[in-house]
DNA sequence: GAGCCTGGTAAGGCTTCCAGACTATTCGGC
DNA sequence: GCCGAATAGTCTGGAAGCCTTACCAGGCTC
């Protein structure tokens, strides 16, 4: 660790997330697409990272909890919806709502999904280190703590 | 720590991973923004995180290791040109190639980002906890590395 | 000097996202 | 009960960022 810091030599922060990012990604999106799943892409994550997976949950909700605009990820969630992953009822609560529901076909992607990424946080920890990546998982709940407990309050 | 896993159950990886980047981004940027280099925007950041910033460096290199297309890139440093940031001179060793370099200006406001993003570093160490950090950048580090170390060795 | 490789550019298109404007429904005060 | 304000969602248009395809000019090899 640190051996050879002569070559790295202080790489600015935000890179590291970035690269690091990237990469997780990319190896994420190679497995989707060999998966039963392969027309799902990242961008859908918006909504597959924010949605209850059971009952579901109003666009303005994904979009709160997203940081995004209602307009792009009702776009994603149309999407989704014509690929036959989720579908929009009538929120009995509110008539002017929708509730945005996986179907079946959208509860098995997201399993899918799911455990590759806990497949992929496992074999990060066999190739760079089992506490390194605990360290990193844990540094980052930490960082992230604020906004994703933000979002998921609200 | 992990005090209040009942709301934040096991977070995805990439998820984490993400928000961290944009957290930091955000910070990134509102501070570039409030700077004298406001016209500076994060896309720039494949140019500015990827040239040697004394003798410059040929577009094809940049966009190795941005791992970007030598159009895109190339588009980024026509907007920098236009902006004053740099300039592209002729490669005196290779007719066809131009080194992209950074102008006084261009090398003032790269010491200005690097700044910042130290900056944003060393406060997140505050906000977090030094060590917390340290080790977040470490483990980044070690999870770049491969990739890192390829773009600077080619 | 013919043919291939390489550095850079040009044109056009796709994806992702946002801003602004609009409709339908609900809510709060009277 | 009714009217104005707020809210959920949609439609339209457009900007940003990146890629693919095609191309030109200069260098390299034989």
């Amino acid at each position: 660790m640190a051996s050879d810091s002569s070559t790295t030599s202080h790489q600015p922060f935000i890179r590291l997330l970035n690269v690091a990012l990237d990469e997780f990604t990319a190896e994420f999106q190679e497995r989707v697409a060999a998966s039963e799943y392969s027309d799902i892409r990242v961008t859908h994550g918006c909504v597959f990272g924010n949605i209850d997976p059971e009952g579901g949950t109003r666009l303005t909700e994904l979009a709160e909890r997203a940081c995004m605009t209602k307009q792009s990820v009702g776009e994603v969630a149309s999407d989704l919806e014509e690929r036959g992953y989720l579908e929009r009822v009538p929120d009995p609560a509110d008539g002017r709502a929708k509730i945005i529901r996986l179907t079946e076909r959208g509860r098995a992607a997201y399993a899918v999904g799911r455990g590759l990424i806990d497949d992929l946080e496992r074999e990060w920890g066999e190739r760079y280190g089992e506490e390194r990546i605990a360290a990193l998982r844990e540094s980052l709940e930490l960082v992230t703590a604020q906004r994703l407990g933000l979002a998921l309050a609200q």
